[in-house]
DNA sequence: TGTACATCAGTGAACGCGCGTTCACTGATGTAC
DNA sequence: TGTACATCAGTGAACGCGCGTTCACTGATGTAC
């Protein structure tokens, strides 16, 4: 192993190999637009690629393995967007709509993306469901963290504290899902009762307090 | 076609046929445990099944039509559950928290079904999804009707009655889903989790009409 | 009731095809001196 | 800088296998008279 290239990384040779990954990647992502990973061959995503099958041995061990790897690279990339919504100013109705704005868009921008997350969510390769579960339980206690620094959560336990941030992240793929299913013309409506969905949860958690046998 | 084996249905060999067909949904509801409806095939079912390939022919045009004929199955038979839970006497905590019991009963079960349905909501076969996502309307619909007949919902329009019945809905298949994934151990901690979501939603519905600029 | 004919669920052989994986290889890139 | 050797991403042939679908068939069940 080079000394120097594992820093670099613009090294011809490793750079085009990170090329060819990149696109095994890519040709996976966009023939799973109409197919699970779990019907995905490895011939396929070669011939997508560009690539002879063979080659396909030097960067993955398996389509599931590229599968957790396309996992990382499509979650792993959303991490900063939470504190984006969460942060700044406006009260809870602006950045309600913020929100549903936010993930409207960045679904438009990449449906590929969104669509195999919500495919592969409950599909048929363990190693995947279980990446996908772990990247959203990140994402769950991002946005528990978020709340726990804003002013409303003095009196709430930390289990509720998580509990409504994985209920907020579980809507939003459930919102990605619901646009993705109606398509572009249905953005408005869509986003319309989302919005309202949000809404009603954020009214249940300014009354959770409220509540005197919450506990147990 | 017979006149009188159309209505009596016990006739040897009209029975005999639903008796063959009946197998194969119920070889390929096992089948399905553990991978998705676009990775099974044929020749696997009929072999579970124990008949010979062809016959499948005889029963139904492709996998994928069978893979409707299990979400008709599956979820036609949950039609009257809703209004088993949300009728009879009990205050909303009692209910909310026999909702979520009932659901983790019915998953504990058929796991089968309930894995098969969430797997498949957005799995790799349209037909397949353009079923679940009909059936789940329609839960939506009875549970908004369910709603509709109940006292505190006066004010609310019939889009809003829809946004929380589909809510409601939604939120039992991530429940389902939850128990499938955590295994029977952790169903207390599920269910627990569950129902603090439940009560927060259904706390967000009691103030909804609170707010003043819901509308648009 | 008895007989002759029709229906049709399930059989078994056969087909062509694309699959995942192996193997020895090629030749460009990288390293040592 | 120049040369000899090492590395290793990608090649191409080959394999055995299970797949979906076709076809002509069998024989039990059902119908007509």
């Amino acid at each position: 192993m080079s000394h120097t290239a594992g820093i670099r990384g613009n090294g011809t040779r490793e750079s085009q190999k990170l090329k060819t990954r990149q696109a095994l990647l890519d040709a996976a992502l966009g023939l799973l637009a109409e197919q699970s990973l779990s019907s995905l061959g490895l011939r396929e995503v070669t011939r997508a690629a560009g690539i002879t099958p063979t080659a396909f041995y030097r960067h993955f061990g398996s389509v599931p393995a590229l599968g957790v790897a396309l996992v990382e690279q499509t979650l792993g990339s959303l991490h900063g967007m939470i504190g984006a919504v969460l942060a700044g100013t406006g009260d809870s109705e602006v950045r309600l709509d913020r929100s549903v704005e936010l993930i409207r868009r960045h679904v438009r921008e990449q449906p590929a993306h969104f669509r195999f997350i919500a495919r592969e969510q409950h599909g048929g390769v363990g190693p995947v469901r279980e990446a996908i579960a772990a990247q959203l339980r990140l994402f769950a206690e991002e946005v528990a963290a978020a709340l726990a620094a804003e002013s409303g959560s003095e009196g709430w336990s930390e289990e509720d504290l998580l509990m409504l941030g994985g209920l907020y992240v579980d809507h939003m793929v459930i919102t990605a899902s619901a646009l993705l299913d109606a398509g572009p013309a249905d953005d408005e409506r869509v986003a319309r009762t989302a919005g309202r969905r949000l809404r009603l949860i954020a009214l249940g958690a300014l009354h959770w307090l409220d509540e005197p046998a919450q506990g147990a």
